[in-house]
DNA sequence: AAAGTTCGTTCCGTGCACCGGAACACCTCG
DNA sequence: CGAGGTGTTCCGGTGCACGGAACGAACTTT
């Protein structure tokens, strides 16, 4: 019953949104009549709720989800080199954390006229289209990239790197420099820099970046912007 | 069986944290065998994750919980706003929506050295003891603040404020100025002042304000800068 | 206007998944 | 060592989750 439940939950990532019953039952493949009952018990439960004759998800979920560990505690901690980063460049801070091949975003800050991204907090992006993936990957363990790089890459526009050696040359050229660049990978004419972060000896934690348009970036300014926000909240981090 | 899954997973609110097995089926009122195989459910389903010996809440939950509408599409519009309102005041900036007779926390923004505050974003306050919920409250109908007027007040502080009649002429005077405030009501040493966010005509969607340790609390420099953030957020809401 | 289609909701027989006590193995502490 | 606590497994009983059928309302098509 769980399964199922969680079924419908399902309907609604990644994209949100409202949905219909009938539309609700068929994406979570589940008979009219069942589907009814469990979003009948999921809205009284809160983790639904009604919106006229659409369903959406509702609050409960919201300020769970607001307690997970991985997401509040990072978050806390970060947000004051994430703001600091922001005030400095002016552009969309993002800040993530690798969960298996995905980044998984727990924090974006904009401002007004902030470019349009494929990025949303709680959502997941391939750690290899994006910088900050690149910046996770490039500093964990090799077996993870070599894993990733034994089959084929995903791709979320024409210029998402495809072939593995180039990816393994960025990868060690991360290694080397402590930062990641992200070109057009994952939203066209957006770059991107990334730098890991670290909580002590082994693999960063999470990592954060600054994406901004093409034309505009300048990884010269950026990079010494980037890496301060990353080695501070390591620091921070490593001291508990 | 849907309930007794969710009553595991309030367990964990408001305060979040991990639990073991005895401990989590003794907080949720559940036989012990029963909790464990919900337990493990939840967890296949990522609802829940294994720390050690502990359980804690899932990455799921926080995927999930970020799709929550009334929490996403709020924030994409208001983080511009509360911003600049950071920058300009470089305090703890708050953004919140009324549910019932609390304030829910949809966003909350500090620097380094931000002053502790028992407001999270997920969290629950109630409205008439913080001064996002007197703004809110002041504009709702006026049905509302008589059905909490009817009743014992909630107390956080020792300042909050029990008596009906003033918090009847603090509502007022927000609805005359426009503005809220609070004075040690949910936090110690700690004021506020606050400004609703309207989406049209009728009631407040939200609102937001600056918390600011009492010593500094300096209202007519504030003010300007909330009604400013407060007025461009409820113009773009308005435009769609 | 009538017929057909789709929707959300209710009804109800039944099969099986949920339930949870008992038992077990392991660990910790006095 | 024994007592107490923990997490895990086992398994028989039964309550209820399940979902097809039916229904009424609304919408669309002829």
């Amino acid at each position: 019953m769980l399964d199922k439940a969680v079924s419908i939950l399902d309907v609604y990532r990644p994209d949100g949104g409202s949905f219909r019953l009938t539309e609700l039952a068929a994406r979570a493949g589940l008979p009219k009549t069942t589907a009814f009952r469990l979003i009948g018990d999921l809205v009284r439960l809160g983790l639904l709720e009604r919106d006229g004759e659409r369903y959406r998800l509702g609050g409960t979920l919201f300020e769970l989800g607001s307690l997970v560990p991985r997401r509040h505690d990072l978050r806390e901690s970060a947000l004051p080199f994430l703001q600091d980063l922001f005030e400095s460049t002016r552009q969309t801070v993002h800040f993530g954390i690798r969960d298996d091949r995905d980044v998984v975003y727990l924090e974006r800050i904009h401002g007004h006229d902030a470019v349009p991204l494929p990025s949303r907090i709680g959502g997941r992006l391939p750690l290899t289209c994006t910088a900050i993936g690149k910046a996770l990957l490039a500093f964990s363990g090799p077996e993870l990239a070599d894993a990733i790089l034994a089959g084929p890459l995903p791709r979320l526009t024409a210029y998402s790197i495809a072939d593995p050696l180039r990816l393994r040359t960025a990868l060690e050229q991360t290694q080397v420099s402590g930062l990641a660049y992200e070109e057009q990978e994952a939203a066209l004419g957006i770059s991107c820099i990334a730098a890991p972060v670290f909580a002590g000896a082994g693999e960063p934690v999470a990592a954060l970046s600054v994406a901004v348009p093409r034309e505009h970036f300048r990884p010269a300014h950026l990079a010494p912007a980037v890496r301060t926000a990353a080695l501070g909240l390591s620091r921070t981090l490593r001291q508990g």
